[in-house]
DNA sequence: GAATGCATGGTTTTT
DNA sequence: CCATGCATTC
């Protein structure tokens, strides 16, 4: 071991504090890092791993690092790469927990598909299939779906799933009627996926498990593999994925996990905060460290955030701390509605961007509800702010996207039905095929034992004499026929093809392309959206024949929303919820809906008023969770009312603001509500806050808002150089790093001594050459 | 079997 | 409000 010193001046602990330094350093045995939001725990993770490979000669396929998404394993990967000075770590195994359990079952097809019934070939179920499998199977136990949601099923399903419970164990531990009904459809639902040759998110989890212990070699195997294991986002992990964790670092129980208690915010998709928590119990020998200075915020955004998280009582006491300026306060805003709201919000993006010299990209709109999105979209379209929203319909959720996913799994996996009947409802082949022309052919594949995707094939002419087909007649017989022809066909062709042609040959003879109306607008960006689906398969062809379609599929399903979300040059406002901001930061952040029914939801206060206090908290985390995201300026914004059903609904400011030190907040007016309020408002916790806080308030301590003189209109066209020296009223000196030309302005990259590189356009960034 | 029109109910968060 | 599902009609 290295002096102290001697260790700093290593390249791969540079710049790290001390704590940091050691959660990098402590590489033998369980460690616990509880790190606070913005306390570089991203570093940690990415110096560790370089760490191990460079120093201590492991493998990087020796490691597995566990994220929360694929983009974060992405980035990570590039971090570690980069800190190795570009060596490759092709073998390093990093990514979420559910792309894990897939190559778990890919690595093992023959044991999979013998022990577990799953055959290599699986597809994996997404949200809507899953529906729709759960809806079947209500209706095959003798139910109606329209009186048992089958949202509610699916959730108690996942979460017996995450509990590892089999069907037979859940309804062995059935206390209710209802638990019972589920247990029926719970049996029938797991038998409706094998038969589909399809496996659920939870199932990508669970199987592994059940792999391993159907299999002990196969544990022992990767236990030896992976010496060095690393979970990020602790907190959020359920029961399957500790128990997945805890067997394969039992043997060499290098097992670093990395969490924040106060950040856990998925507890309703079971994760179990008690995995960190106990992790110590679990892990006796285990060494605990603490990141808690936070390098992201503000000083009053931090002090904030760690007053709110302060009222949760199911917590262990800390502080989160800073050594950063104290900032600008945090901005509050009631508006009368949602349209306000979102107006305030665009309005104070281009002051932001215009006279501040904030970009686009540099702020994050966000909020409890995908419904919250809508309205802001609708004041940003009318705007000329350019923006993306993270998640809300994704794009793979799309119809135009499904329907070819659908023929494409059809045609990987044939014993998928869903995909079948998808294909035949909304395809122009499928035309002509009802219910009955379906019934009989599903009834001559149950008896001949064959899939439905068969039936329809066998109808298709053959040379094969009175071989056994489905009983039908006329048009219903043709058009099954059809169907039957061009599967046939494509089935053949679909290994030799590359995807894109393979996707060429589907889109024409399925009639699908032809289906499009080329004068309609709607079509013509539908069309636009498939092409895009095409021109997506064409990195895939690159692996080899045979490989290509599986891993695309496999990728579709596994892509998050913040996966989806790509670095933008151009710079775009991000719009997006809490839930998936987990683990982002932008220099501005608008946290907009901060009421009463919405952050808190309405259903974890009325779980608080009956006794549970659990749900509230999560709420309050959540809240911390967006409040830490915020680098520089925060904004909250709340509407007095919003249409909810197209129903007006009043609203009050959420509980969460009582606890915003009064210090650090800025209330705006509201001028602009009183004018067009639908409905005034009587006295309520909202009002008692901007009350007071309208009393005490000071102007702004930070140069900020107010000494950002309006760019001089006829300021004259200045060329800035490389390496010139400026001046800016709000960040002060700095010196040019970078200048690109744009059409009549330039785009600068500045480092500012006190704050960083930021990146201005010189027509509005209100500069001054200095030296 | 397809097109049209009416009723119903859904918004918590996601891999 | 809006999307989906179902019933009615051709």
């Amino acid at each position: 071991m290295t002096s102290p010193i001697a260790e700093a001046a290593d390249p791969f602990l540079a710049g790290l504090n001390q704590a940091q330094q050691d959660a990098v350093l402590a590489t033998s045995g369980p460690v616990l890092v509880v790190a606070g939001p913005g306390s570089g725990k991203t570093r940690v993770l990415t110096h560790r791993i370089a760490w191990l490979i460079e120093r201590e000669a492991v493998h990087p396929s020796e490691i597995l690092a566990v994220t929360f998404t694929n983009k974060a394993a992405r980035e990570m990967r590039h971090r570690v790469e980069a800190l190795l000075g570009g060596r490759d770590v092709a073998g390093l195994v990093m990514g979420t927990f559910h792309s894990f359990g897939v190559r778990l079952l890919r690595q093992n097809p023959g044991l999979v598909a013998d022990r577990l019934g799953v055959l290599p070939n699986f597809v994996i179920y997404d949200d809507g299939d899953q529906v729709e499998t759960a809806k079947r199977s209500i209706i095959a136990v003798g139910l109606d779906p329209k009186q048992i949601a089958p949202r509610r099923v699916l959730s108690r399903i996942s979460a017996a799933k995450s509990l590892l419970l089999t069907p037979e164990e859940f309804a062995n531990a059935a206390e209710t009627y209802d638990d019972e009904v589920i247990a029926r459809i719970y049996k029938d639902y797991e038998r409706a996926l094998r038969k589909a040759n399809a496996v659920d998110f939870d199932d990508l989890l669970a199987l592994p498990i059940r792999l391993f212990d159907a299999a002990p070699s196969v544990l022992e195997r990767y236990q030896q593999q992976f010496r060095h294991i690393l979970v990020d986002e602790y907190q959020d992990t359920n029961r399957v994925q500790y128990v997945l964790v805890a067997a394969l670092a039992d043997k060499h129980r290098n097992l670093f996990v990395v969490g924040d208690p106060d950040q856990s915010i998925y507890g309703w998709r079971q994760a179990d905060i008690r995995n960190i928590l106990d992790f110590k119990n679990d892990y006796p020998d285990a060494r605990e460290i603490h990141l808690e200075l936070n390098y992201r915020s503000t000083r009053r955004i931090v002090e904030t955030a760690d007053r709110v998280i302060r009222d949760n009582t199911q917590r262990i006491d800390r502080r989160l701390r800073t050594e950063n300026e104290d900032g600008e306060r945090i901005i509050l805003r009631e508006l009368s509605d949602g349209q306000h709201e979102a107006q305030f919000v665009v309005d104070e993006i281009r002051r932001v961007t215009t006279r501040d010299g904030f970009r686009f990209d540099d702020v994050a709109v966000m909020y409890r509800t995908g419904a919250q999105s809508r309205v802001l979209e609708e004041a940003f379209r009318r705007s000329e702010i350019t923006y993306r929203i993270v998640g809300g319909v994704r794009f793979y959720e799309r119809k135009e996207v499904k329907d070819i996913l659908a023929a494409l799994r059809l045609l990987y996996n044939p014993s998928d039905e869903i995909s079948l009947e998808r294909v035949i409802a909304n395809y122009p082949l499928g035309k002509g095929i009802g219910p009955k022309a379906l019934d009989a052919i599903r009834t001559w594949a149950t008896l001949q034992g064959r899939t439905l995707l068969d039936g329809f094939i066998a109808l298709a002419p053959s040379l094969e004499a009175n071989h056994s087909a489905p009983d039908l007649v006329g048009s219903g017989r043709a058009a099954a026929q059809k169907v039957g022809v061009v599967f046939a066909e494509l089935r053949d062709e679909a290994n030799r093809l590359a995807l894109a042609e393979l996707f060429d040959a589907i889109v024409e003879r399925t009639g699908y392309r032809a289906g499009f109306d080329q004068e309609s607008e709607e079509d013509l960006e539908r069309w636009a959206n498939v092409l895009e689906v095409r021109a997506d398969m064409e990195r895939y062809d690159l692996l080899p024949p045979g490989e290509s379609l599986p891993t695309y599929l496999e990728q579709v399903s596994l892509v998050s929303a913040v996966d989806e979300m790509e670095d933008d040059p151009q710079g775009r406002v991000t719009l997006i919820t809490l839930h998936s901001a987990k683990g982002l930061e932008f220099p501005v952040v608008f946290i907009a809906g901060v009421e009463e029914g919405l952050l808190p939801i309405s259903r974890a206060i009325e779980a608080d008023a009956s006794g549970d206090p659990a749900p509230l908290e999560e709420e309050r985390r959540l809240f911390y969770v967006g409040i830490t995201r915020a680098e520089k300026r925060l904004y909250l914004t709340l509407a007095g009312g919003r249409a909810t059903y197209g129903r007006w609904q009043a609203s009050d400011s959420s509980r969460f603001l009582a606890a915003v030190p009064q210090q650090h907040l800025h209330t705006l007016g509201r001028r602009e509500a009183a004018r067009t309020g639908p409905s005034p408002r009587g006295s309520s916790l909202g009002d008692r806050v901007r009350q007071r806080s309208l009393d005490d308030w000071a102007p702004p301590a930070a140069p900020a808002r107010t000494t950002a003189a309006p760019a001089a209109p006829a300021l004259p066209t200045v060329t800035y150089v490389t390496g010139q020296r400026v001046f800016h009223p709000k960040f002060g000196e700095g010196t040019i790093r970078e200048a690109v030309d744009r059409k009549g302005e330039q785009e600068l990259a500045i480092d500012f001594k006190r704050h960083g590189v930021k990146r201005l356009l010189s027509s509005l960034a209100p500069l001054e050459v200095i030296g």
